[in-house]
DNA sequence: TAGATTGTTAATCGATTAACAATC
DNA sequence: TAGATTGTTAATCGATTAACAATC
């Protein structure tokens, strides 16, 4: 009978989804082999960078096609640029902040995200005094404006920044406008329509998961 | 031969690690439901409010016990406070956050941490110039006391909101102190001791998953 | 050749889901 | 009783991993 995890049909569209979750961890630690001047990698170096063993490293990569070389290891800048390309690593995709209070302000001008290959292209909120003002370079526009500011801009990721009660709006309005990821910073949980293929981070949900590890950790009871 | 997926043993402490990823996505659910004044919910129902399906619904419940009825539904209020036990939610896990810049700051003022249940106890910076300094209400205190701050506000989660270069000492100094929970926004990657089973989020790893998705969906194309 | 390391197989494990008996 | 819905079973699916043949 045919293996349960068959190779994949074209290289960028199929991988599993496990591997896709586990290539930006890869990602990462080979560009800083890179930035050592490290030309060449083994999968179980690659695993304790990455904290996996090797196994599923070695696995993982050969969904990306037979990139190593038996003997000697894996080409880090090879690898780098094939993983980047796949992650759209290598072109930058712009965020649209929907927000613009003092979380909003503070993402903006916080370079983390350009720095990660996100940078902030547009900010857009509801209240008309702060439309027009700049932060960190980019104009404020009308919320109203967003279909337009996403296209403009070619924003492919947006970030809620707004208080609980206009995040699903925001929300809406986001994937109405077409982008493609949504990263929800709002205390408050967002849904998004299952049929458009969109992807969502709620930071609160987030959260709660890692409240779920300190609390098991602190109760050593076990209650009945 | 025996289930794969058996019963609990105990009942806090050994969900199964997908239905405590989906606990989080209930409890919000079920929370809307009990303000709109819903006292009796189907599984179906529940299913709908996260975005999964019945049986998935029925089977994450079944492992906190059996607190369904047959023919009826759930009681909304009781599953609020049983699954807000389990979460930790009802009572708040302070948090502390590392570097107190732009991003530090604007993190402490936001009030999207308290009203997830994650109220900012402590701002830790290794400026002087800003040590002693208040924000949001929280005095600054010099990183070198983490462990004394830790201890002090009781803190299980801590955020890394300083810049990548001194991301991992900062983890390392919060691991040292005795957090359970780390969310990390500096735009590099960091590593915990897989010993101490501890909770890490690394928020540019989230935005590179994010951005995998939104490259797969431009591109059309299927090379080989 | 001998040593090293990949790429792949196959066993195992955990998660998902349809189906349905139990029961309110 | 009839209708509704849970809790559980068992089939299926996808992910993990040890092992090893292939091969540099």
């Amino acid at each position: 009978m045919a293996a349960r995890n068959d190779p994949p049909a074209d290289t960028a569209g199929s991988l599993p989804e496990a591997t896709v979750v586990r290539l930006p961890v890869y990602f990462r630690g080979l560009v800083e082999l890179a930035e050592d001047g490290t030309t060449t990698v083994s999968s179980q170096q690659l695993a304790e960078l990455a904290g996996v063993n090797a196994a599923k490293v070695r696995k993982d990569l050969s969904y990306l096609g037979s990139y190593g070389t038996r003997g000697v290891g894996y080409d880090v800048g090879f690898l780098v640029q094939q993983i980047g390309r796949i992650l759209g690593g290598s072109e930058p995709a712009p965020v649209v902040i929907v927000g613009a209070g003092n979380l909003g302000k503070a993402l903006s001008r916080y370079d983390g995200f350009g720095a990660s290959g996100f940078p902030v292209a547009a900010i857009v909120d509801a209240d008309p005094v702060v439309v027009g003002r700049r932060i960190a370079g980019v104009t404020v526009r009308h919320v109203d404006e967003l279909p337009k500011v996403v296209k403009e801009s070619c924003c492919l990721v947006g970030i809620v920044a707004t208080p609980a009660a206009a995040a699903q709006s925001a929300v809406d309005r986001l994937v109405a406008a077409g982008v493609r990821s949504i990263l929800n910073f709002a205390p408050t949980l967002v849904t998004v329509p299952d049929d458009v293929g969109l992807r969502k981070v709620d930071l609160a949900t987030e959260l709660h998961i890692l409240g779920y590890y300190e609390h098991r950790r602190g109760a050593t009871r076990a209650t009945g």
